[in-house]
RNA sequence: GGAGAGGUGGAUGAGUGGCUGAAAUCAGUAGUUUGCUAAACUGCCGUACGGGUUAAACUGUACCAAGGGUUCGAAUCCCUUCCUCUCCGCCA
């Protein structure tokens, strides 16, 4: 969430930035700092009444006390009076502000200085490209022939258990999901990143804190019956592990990973871009998170971003790094770089990771801040990234390294697998 | 799910209607002193939103799980919800 004051003091450049993000609505950059200044004026009046009433309340409790029954009577009759002042603009007051939060919540993050303009994915800029693309055999196919021919995933059944795109491993397939969980966490952890294993379920907290609600209420599935929401990634309840807290600059920077299944509703998916394991409602996900002081959060965006390529890399699959221009990043994201993986047999680039730099736009909602060498009070930068997501990668590596007589596995997951070939 | 107890500042923990934004202790922090991996003493030490200031100082309001109520006045009384603990039930 932006901050009111920031809008105030930045009014132009805010919705300069604004549009590079395609908000449609500028003119409410000026109804929220009317509604603040209305708030400001309500809570002085506010305030000074309810003054007057408390130094009225501790002169009775004196006057009680010395038995001056008629003086604290009259008194009494003047505080009744402010009350009835203080009644209506409490009620003013609780409006202004519920106005207010629900303006600043429509606001989406402002991106970063170095953020393309764009509207659309293929206005996203290539940072780089690089590893080799296989050459496959003559009869090579898209990993949606691969497992079935293996018998690695059965789509089918999972639909019949809960619905499609909630796919079903099996034998090999289920082990190696958990061969890339285990592998993903190991090199996470062994970068620094504490691992943790968060519940699978948020409250509506929780949801708003990361900026989940309200944009992507649809999204997500809803546990209606205890109002919890089932998480779309492991980001919102490892960042909410921080929310209402204040830190120490000594324990920064707090780096976390953890894995996790990500449920998403994905409504008005369709096409040939969602077949296989390309776009599924319940996946895998290893997160990485980072909460850091303002003055590094680029830096460490640049140094998350070589940890990612760095796994890919030991995977030895063909990638490529994007900037996302202003058009197509995510709601709360100030920057944002995709990674993509190239899948031979399908000749398409699949996203596998999403490495964003939220700076204070969680952490002011979360109220997740630290006392800086000053000793002064201020909002942390939040970080995260795909490090990374299983089936994507789960479909990269089947149709890379597809042979014709089976799979073979990138060196790296050989000893986690215990064999030289998946199948 | 049933019965009971409870939720106070970073921690422990006092406080059952006005003198409590909140004792005390510990932790933290700044300093003094003696000096050897440290001790003693002294000061400071919650957050948010306002006013004020170049910045401070200073100052108003709110917050003792959350929300509502009673009262001139609530951490303290009442109601609802959430959470924790103990016992019982159920159970991976």
């Amino acid at each position: 969430m932006l901050q009111v004051n920031f809008l105030r003091q930045n009014r132009e450049l805010a919705k300069a930035k604004l549009a590079i993000k395609h908000f449609g609505q500028l003119e409410l950059v000026d109804a929220a700092i009317a509604l603040d200044d209305e708030r400001k004026q309500l809570q002085a009046s506010f305030d000074d009444t309810q003054s007057k009433v408390n130094a009225a309340s501790k002169e009775i409790g004196g006057l009680m006390a010395k038995g001056e029954k008629d003086k604290a009577e009259a008194l009494k009759n003047e505080v009744a009076e402010w009350k009835k002042q203080l009644d209506p603009l409490k009620v003013k007051m609780a409006e202004v502000e519920t106005s207010l939060h629900n303006t600043m919540v429509q606001f989406p993050n402002l991106p970063h200085d170095i953020v393309p303009v764009g509207k659309s994915p293929e206005e996203n800029v290539l940072v780089k490209e690089a590893g080799a693309k296989p050459n496959l055999h003559k009869d090579a196919v898209p990993h949606w022939d691969l497992i079935k021919k293996y018998n690695l995933v059965d789509f089918e059944t999972g639909a019949k258990i809960t619905g499609s795109g909630f796919p079903l491993y099996i034998g090999k397939g289920a082990k190696f999901q958990r061969v890339l969980a285990q592998y993903f966490l190991d090199f996470n952890t062994a970068a620094g990143y504490t691992e943790y294993l968060p519940p699978f379920m948020v409250n509506e907290t929780s949801a708003f804190a990361t900026g989940q609600l309200p944009d992507k209420e649809g999204q997500m599935y809803h546990a209606t019956a205890d109002n919890f929401y089932l998480i779309p990634t492991a980001e919102v309840p490892v960042t909410n592990i921080f929310r209402d807290t204040i830190l120490k600059e000594s324990d920064l920077p707090i780096k976390m990973t953890a894995y996790s299944p990500c449920f998403r509703r994905e409504a008005g998916s369709f096409g040939k871009e969602v077949r296989g394991l390309n776009r599924v409602h319940q996946f895998e996900k290893v997160e990485i998170i980072q909460i850091v002081p303002p003055e590094k959060s680029d830096d460490v965006l640049n140094e998350m971003v070589t940890h990612v390529e760095n796994l890919l890399i030991s995977l030895g699959l063909p990638y490529r790094i994007l900037k996302l221009c202003g058009g197509d990043m995510g709601f709360a994201s100030a920057i944002t770089y995709d990674f993509e993986v190239y899948s031979a047999a399908q000749q398409m680039w699949l996203e596998v990771s999403s490495v964003s730099n939220f700076q204070a736009y969680q952490t002011y909602r979360m109220k997740c801040r630290y006392k800086d060498a000053e000793g002064k009070t201020q909002f942390t930068h939040s970080l995260n990234g795909s490090s990374l997501a299983l089936p994507r990668i789960f479909a990269a590596i089947v149709e890379n390294y597809q042979t014709e007589t089976g799979i073979a596995l990138p060196k790296v997951l050989q000893p986690y697998f215990g064999a030289e070939n998946l199948v």
